[in-house]
DNA sequence: GCCAACGTTGGC
DNA sequence: GCCAACGTTGGC
């Protein structure tokens, strides 16, 4: 799960313990945050900053949660087209579990990684939530223990 | 349903 | 700041 380090960080994640993954306003992103079931893993990405990186662990504690932001016309988020009623989007709540000593770099992970395998890796991907298979999960747990 | 124009993401 | 690669919008 990619977020921009300027707007919500690992750091402040750490803080807060807790919080709602609110923003997401991507078809295919949202699907993929319908599908999270309660006790799943994620990682935590830092996008567009340098560098970009793997910089933690965090673990979903609640799931389909109607992201309240749509509704709010102070937001960033607004969306005028959602309604109560007929909410368009939908998210996860997320605890914090891990920071990582060493965050993994992009440009380790594109080394280590296939980009058919790994989206992350892919060129042009900006999905900003994206599923890892487990075997690379595993390896991405290895990096971080031998780094 | 097509597609041009426009907006956004995010690495570099 | 640049720009490739998307995604979205809206006229037709």
């Amino acid at each position: 799960m990619k977020s921009e380090p300027s707007a919500y960080s690992i750091e402040d994640l750490q803080k807060e313990k807790i919080t709602i993954w609110d923003g997401v306003r991507n078809y295919q992103a949202r699907n993929i945050l319908r599908e999270m079931k309660k006790g799943d893993l994620a990682f935590f990405y830092h996008s567009n900053c340098k560098p970009p990186a793997i910089v933690g662990l965090m673990e979903v504690v609640e799931t389909n949660i109607v992201d309240p932001t749509q509704f709010d016309r102070t937001s960033d988020y607004f969306d005028v087209k959602s309604t109560p009623e007929k909410p368009r989007w939908h998210t996860v709540k997320v605890k914090f579990k891990e920071r990582f000593a060493q965050p993994l770099p992009l440009e380790t992970l594109k080394q280590k990684f296939n980009p058919d395998d790994f989206l992350v890796v892919k060129k042009g991907n900006r999905l900003s939530v994206m599923p890892v298979k487990n075997t690379i999960a595993q390896e991405i747990f290895n990096l971080t223990r031998t780094f």
